[in-house]
DNA sequence: CGTTCTATTGAGCAGAGTCAACACATGTGG
DNA sequence: CCACATGTGTTGACTCTGCTCAATAGAACG
């Protein structure tokens, strides 16, 4: 193959993958241009999958690293009994299932929320590209890492905040991440299900729907259906402060804290 | 140095680190000889912790990565407000802190639970040897894998048990634990607190104590302070069990399942 | 041997779950 | 293109688990 064509497949490449931003593995900031051509050769690009569609299924073995191209997916595990619990969301750029080495059977599934495009990295080959490249070592270790973190929070998130703090503390992630992306962080869609979002945050599905409500009301967000506009990010920033000190918009809710710590 | 002395030295480590079995990093199935010495050479061995003791504190700047080798350890979070969540228990062998990149802020504690003994490795040491030798990078995956795993099984304990289903499951996964060590699967000393029990499962301290009582009353365990036997595990494990085909020693309590799922 | 931490026990209450009915949207096939 | 079915979301009434408050009892430690 000539070298000017590389080039040109490359820089279609990066044209694919600028959107991934820094949390792709292919970024341009870590890997260099024959690094990135190697990374290409081996990813199968953009393949698409409808909603309600599993990328994996818990019991699968696992061959590949996903990344999330556009759309959306959840994250679930289950236990024998079959109850099932949503781990995560993950948006355009990040990456699904870095953490099981390879051969081993994973215990959880991801579903596509919405129509989504990923691409896909044989583990085998990532492998060896970890072992040969090692500045992909610490984009791997900052994306288990990451997620390590973002688990141990919703521990906290679950067991330590009322119903209404948890939707509040949903609604901000899910803007912060919005803006992380180059959206708006005061306006966008929630792909999700009530129910996925209820299950997630360990709560009801009747509970979640009440709540937005109720914010709605006070004219803190406005929702219509899966749109969302965060109309008073302050208000919302409040219901996660403790006590008190607090000023904000809570009016009749007598805002109890909850559980354990006393 | 003479090479006998080396020889030497290394099987007094082997001795050392036997205890710490296939979690520890060091372990003799993962490393060559010559590897392992290299391992020793830059470990710390041995350091005595009391209880109460800070391993390391949220925002510190981590240097180490630590390996519990007599002892045990709780992991914790905070949030702005100042709640603090403890996220995990770790025990002989287990690898604290792997997680964080190097010079990263960790924005967790660790306390240790009793009078305990750890190994630590200076992060930017164990980062280099990474690198040189592919054979700990499984290692290094697998454990932080695991960490995700039972990361993400706390969320759905949390969400979906009842008070009883996480304390019965909290007391098998103890036996586990203990059993993994070599110890005996029935009768072992929980290390923690009441109150850390209560933290860890997102359950009042009040609550853990009462359902404690209610299973040595029903005669499923024997509970004396930290000392625990388990008499009667499937009865444990039964509470994990959905339903109607239950045919537990549940006797008066109505036993519902709780939440979300329908 | 008191002081402080930790655990137990009881009483009462409320946050959030369950059950149930309905509303709305989407999609399918006759 | 309408009728029906199905999936999703909302709202209301009621119940219950597990939290809070409070008081006391052991353990542990200096």
């Amino acid at each position: 193959m000539p070298h000017s064509n590389e080039i040109t497949q490359l820089k279609a490449l990066d044209n694919i993958c600028h959107r991934c931003k820094l949390r792709n593995l292919c970024s341009v900031d870590i890997l260099s241009a024959s690094e990135r051509k190697r990374f290409s050769d081996v990813t199968k690009h953009d393949e698409k999958w409808n909603r309600g569609e599993h990328l994996f299924f818990p019991g699968d073995q696992q061959r590949y690293i996903y990344i999330v191209h556009s759309g959306s997916f959840k994250l679930y595990i289950t236990n024998a009994n079959g109850d099932t619990q949503i781990t995560g969301f993950y948006f355009q750029g990040d990456v699904l299932d870095l953490n099981v080495p390879n051969n081993a059977i994973q215990n959880y599934g991801a579903v596509a929320l919405e129509t989504s495009t990923v691409c896909k990295i044989p583990l085998a080959e990532f492998e060896k590209m970890v072992s040969q490249y090692p500045a992909l070592l610490n984009a791997f270790l900052l994306i288990m890492s990451r997620e390590i973190k973002l688990k141990q929070r919703m521990m906290l998130v679950m067991s330590k905040m009322t119903a209404e703090q948890k939707v509040a503390d949903f609604l901000i992630h899910m803007s912060t991440e919005s803006k992380s992306r180059g959206h708006s962080s005061t306006v966008f869609n929630l792909s999700m299900l009530r129910l996925d979002i209820a299950n997630y945050l360990g709560l009801a599905i009747e509970t979640v729907s009440r709540t937005l409500k109720n914010f709605k009301n006070k004219g803190i967000i406005n929702v219509e259906g899966h749109q969302i506009s965060i109309e008073n990010f302050k208000a919302l920033q409040s219901f996660l402060q403790d006590d008190s000190t607090n000023t904000s918009i809570k009016t009749a809710t007598i805002s109890q804290k909850k559980r354990t710590q006393r």
